[in-house]
DNA sequence: CGGCGTTTTGATAGCCATCAACTTCAGTGG
DNA sequence: CCACTGAAGTTGATGGCTATCAAAACGCCG
């Protein structure tokens, strides 16, 4: 077994247990092996697909760390997620057969390219996959308006609050820690997803440390209370 | 052929070409004229499912107006969209096995109700059928990332111009008027889906009024001046 | 016709954007 | 090794948009 089929197969991935693969039995991970075909290295900054560009596949993060992000016609942007390790990205294209965001790598990624075609043929004879499938597309639609939900209602202390938890949790989930976190993206980038602007989320920031609520120098990030953290997402009552 | 037997089939559904059956062959929807089991009717003000109840279907709106919307731990309430006839709502259960959000009522409706596992099995027989689920559930996706471009970016006139163009579109492309519609929802949730506050709401309206863009009476609009909404919606060029 | 929910409109306040200056940091090349 | 340079981040002053509070007008339904 060569070094590269090693590195190609689900069956042997660490990430297997959150990524695509969650939950299928081995027979069905060796069908999934054959139509994850080969990966593609990301330079930071670079783009992994662009809005418009055709779609083929849906790509699994295997390292690195992503932002997508869409652009209206006049110019604005908005950063509509961050992706990390073991995250599915591009469910975006399959409805006009091209992608609708742009995905950029925020630091060098790899990623597994998933071809679209095969996965629905995959998915068509196991059945445990193609359920798979549609839970992670919905898990991904339940996100967006979980998102909706914060840019909607939430002030500024509160949106941070719930970005910071959302991304301890996601990278507990991986194995990193509970309270400890490096943001791989610019008080801009968090600005453009949060509805705010830089400056602001700089601030926020600030007030977190006065407050005693965490540690940050540059884009490390020290949770030291996480229940201020969750009372300033969900306040006592609001009524 | 009975009455109820017609009611219930796809193939001689006006909306066909509209809702699930867009683009399936004459075969293909005699096998979906089956999974359509049985068609629900809600009141005005009445839930067809709410966050927490067990997923079991999607829905096909057949008649009437619906919303969606999520309430958060502390209270807060926010209309995650509307949806009106042959669209599709649901599929926010698929990942838990249980609803995440409620659908409400604006009027009243009838839906039909195609049960999930149904689909997926007819899924697997038809390559047409299963592609075209995952378009529904990826538009869901691409549409939830243009409601947060328009949280996350927009003023409280743009986000109002964007909201009764997209309507107004919808109805359209179901045979109603370019120019003219009715509003199922109260100021209070189109202020909820537009993250902006009942009075905001109204005096944006008013100030479309005054600016000879719009008619408004109640519930009523009249779009005079489609263009000067698209100019709002998307300026000359921000930059 | 009365009652109530919905909508409109006004006055005021507060949050966040904007503009601006300065600091810190990372990467580069002398 | 260190100075240089530009990007990223911090902090301050000010203004504007929208929320909030309040009251009145309107429309719907029993």
């Amino acid at each position: 077994m060569d070094i590269q089929s090693i590195k190609v197969a689900c069956s042997g991935c660490n990430l297997r247990e959150l990524c695509l693969p969650m939950g299928l039995k081995p027979q069905e991970l060796e069908h999934l092996d054959q139509i994850i075909s080969n990966r593609r290295r990301i330079k930071r900054g670079a783009s992994l697909f662009s809005a418009g560009e055709a779609f083929t596949a849906l790509y699994a993060v295997r390292s690195g760390f992503f932002k997508t992000c869409i652009t209206s016609a006049d110019g604005r942007d908005q950063v509509t997620g961050f992706q990390m390790m073991g995250e599915i990205i591009g469910m975006d294209g399959i409805v006009h057969d091209q992608h609708a965001c742009d995905a950029i790598a925020l630091e060098d990624a790899e990623v597994c390219v998933l071809p679209f075609d095969r996965i629905e043929q995959l998915s068509r004879e196991f059945s445990a996959l193609q359920h798979h499938v549609h839970k992670i597309m919905s898990r991904e639609i339940v996100r967006d308006q979980g998102v909706m939900l914060l840019l909607g209602t939430m002030r500024a202390e509160e949106r941070l609050a719930a970005f910071l938890l959302n991304l301890v949790q996601r990278l507990h989930a991986r194995g990193f820690s509970q309270s400890e976190l490096v943001l791989r993206m610019t008080r801009e980038e968090i600005g453009s997803y949060l509805g705010m602007k830089l400056e602001t989320v700089s601030r926020t920031f600030s007030r977190f440390m006065e407050d005693g609520i965490i540690d940050v120098r540059q884009r490390y990030v020290l949770i030291k209370d996480t229940q201020a953290l969750e009372r300033l997402v969900n306040p006592p009552m609001r009524n």
